[in-house]
DNA sequence: CGCAAATGGCATAAGCCATTTGCGGTGCATTATT
């Protein structure tokens, strides 16, 4: 029986689904030919059936990466409401006993799906029960968190190649519902994928209206958004760059009448719950949060997203006003923008990087010639686990170390610890002007006169030959200058004499936007590039 | 980098101004104490 039969006749006696869209099937059809895959959907799209489905049909359980206990916990709960089989996660948040009996069940083949955090995965004994199970597929969900997160937050994002290569490589697949080009690369490249199909469904959401405004100060800012606030209909949510702004816009809020709650990650867990239960029932009108409140709300109705600031990068961005207008309904999106705050942002950017660290940790790993494994070179060394691996990956990145199944080497060749410094150094560097260079894309977006959509969805690879007619500055009529630069259209591959290969992401007046591969985001004046030919077109 | 809180200097004293200092976001897992 072809493929296609096959998944559609499973997807309609397991989980009663009738259809299947024209993405999932493919994507599907990708694993089951045992090839590694990266998704990038809307929330709501159906991206976990992608691995659901096929689980059932490949001979062998299924590992699925998730970052929050919380969603763990959804994703179980979801399943066992389907005819699907047996479905557990193992985490902190559970008692021994279940973790352990959860192994047990897996062990003997009588869990499918198999819920856990790449922190569980970077444990030996977890690691070694996983393998000993054979799985058949695994999976990566909120798979920019890979790209987000795994460079320092959670540095574990960035050792799941090595778990994935212990398991024998099963097909991979990852999901996410936000990832502009160079985080697919990240993806793809962090988590060892092999000639991965990458499928990528549209970014639009032509529902949502998009718009900026200017303020000038701090004081004049906050009357403005509690302003808007008040006047606009739930529910809604105001993203807000600190705690201490959370808390402060929700009395704000609550003095003008709405029924508003703070949310942030300082927060007791409890009150966290009650704020997001109450947002969800529709007891909560608007919350105020950080950045902490969003990933696995799949609220349908939310009428707006405003931001207090800009957050550090338009992935971030989009991530979070993808939150609003799920219903396909009109909802407001709109960002208070005051040029300081890219301060914060320059600020939860710059990555210091503790050299004694690096040198330890080098020297730790040299002198054993057999490898070290992570956890041995914590014990040694008094520096949090969080920080060792870092610096692996760091060093593993600047070529340094290799990574086997469970050991890190010095590599052959590479300099002595003192000279890997600078080079662990050089890759931070690198890395942080990345980072930096995306900062500066969102504040172009805040400032830019030509249509936000446009900017937004080529920021995302999409082209928009039109202005969308449904944002701030397309009601204000956009300046219909010829906006086309013909001889560097949008999407083609440059390059520049000093700063190597880029592709061209945003045209604007005379200046267009470049993603170079080396040094992320550049602006150039059309009149300067025409002037000195540093910059080519190169297929 | 930008902001707010803390500190310090002035000196009939209290409070005002200038300067310095500290802080700023995401979660997992683990472990020692009530």
């Amino acid at each position: 029986m072809p493929d296609d039969e096959h998944l559609l006749r499973t997807a309609e006696e397991v989980f009663g689904w009738t259809s299947l869209r024209r993405e999932q099937l493919l994507a599907m059809r990708h694993l089951l030919d045992g090839r590694d895959v990266v998704v990038v959907m809307p929330t709501g799209a159906g991206k976990s059936a992608i691995y659901q489905v096929p689980a059932i049909l490949l001979d062998g359980p299924t590992v699925v990466v998730s970052p929050l206990i919380a969603l763990q916990r959804d994703q179980v709960t979801s399943l066992r409401t389907t005819g699907a089989p047996a479905a557990a996660a193992i985490n902190s948040a559970q008692s021994s006993e279940d973790n352990e009996e959860a192994w047990r069940a897996f062990t003997e083949a009588r869990t499918e799906y198999l819920f856990l955090s790449p922190e569980q995965l970077a444990k030996a004994d977890p690691l070694h029960r996983l393998h000993q199970a054979r799985p058949s597929l695994f999976v990566v969900d909120e798979a920019h968190c890979v790209s987000a997160w795994g460079h320092d937050f959670r540095p574990d994002y960035l050792r799941l190649r090595h778990v994935i290569e212990r398991l024998g490589h099963p097909p991979v697949l990852a999901l996410t519902a936000t990832a502009s080009g160079p985080v697919r690369a990240d993806i793809a490249e962090h988590l060892g994928l092999r000639d991965a199909a990458v499928i990528v469904a549209g970014f639009d959401r032509p529902n949502l209206h998009l718009a900026v405004r200017f303020c000038t100060d701090d004081e004049e800012r906050r009357r403005a958004v509690t302003d808007w606030v008040a006047d606009h209909a739930g529910p809604g949510l105001v993203y807000v760059p600190t705690r201490k702004d959370a808390e402060r816009y929700a009395a704000d809020l609550t003095a003008r009448g709405v029924i508003a709650a703070a949310f942030h990650a300082g927060m007791k867990a409890a009150d966290r719950r009650r704020v997001q239960d109450g947002f969800m029932r529709g007891d909560v009108d608007v919350v105020a949060a950080t950045s902490a409140f969003g990933m696995g709300i799949d609220k349908p109705d939310v009428r707006f997203v405003a931001h207090v600031a800009t957050p550090g990068s338009l992935d971030a961005y989009y991530q979070e006003i993808g939150r609003a207008g799920r219903d396909g309904e009109p909802a407001r999106v709109i960002l208070f923008h005051r040029p300081e705050d890219q301060g914060l942002q320059r600020f939860l950017t710059t990555r210091t990087l503790d050299r004694e660290c690096v040198r330890e940790v080098a020297a730790a790993v040299r002198r054993r010639r057999a490898g070290i494994a992570i956890s041995d070179l914590v014990r040694r060394l008094e520096h949090s686990r969080r920080k060792v691996t870092a610096v692996v990956n760091l060093l593993e990145s600047a070529e340094i170390v290799r990574t086997g199944h469970d050991r890190v080497r010095y590599a052959e060749g590479a300099p002595p610890p003192a000279k890997a410094v600078a080079a662990v150094a050089e890759e931070a560097r690198r890395q942080e002007n990345r980072d930096r260079s995306r900062v500066e894309v969102m504040h172009q977006y805040a400032e830019t006169r030509d249509c936000r959509r446009r900017f937004l969805l080529g920021y995302f690879g999409q082209e928009l030959d039109q202005p969308c007619g449904h944002c701030d500055n397309c009601d204000e009529g956009v300046p219909d200058d010829g906006s086309e630069i013909s001889e560097f259209p949008l999407n083609s591959v440059v390059r520049h004499e000093q700063w190597g290969r880029g592709t061209v992401v945003h045209h604007e007046a005379d200046r267009l936007m470049v993603l170079f591969d080396d040094l992320g985001y550049k602006t150039l004046s059309l009149a300067a590039v025409r002037d000195t030919g540093v910059l080519r077109r190169s297929g």
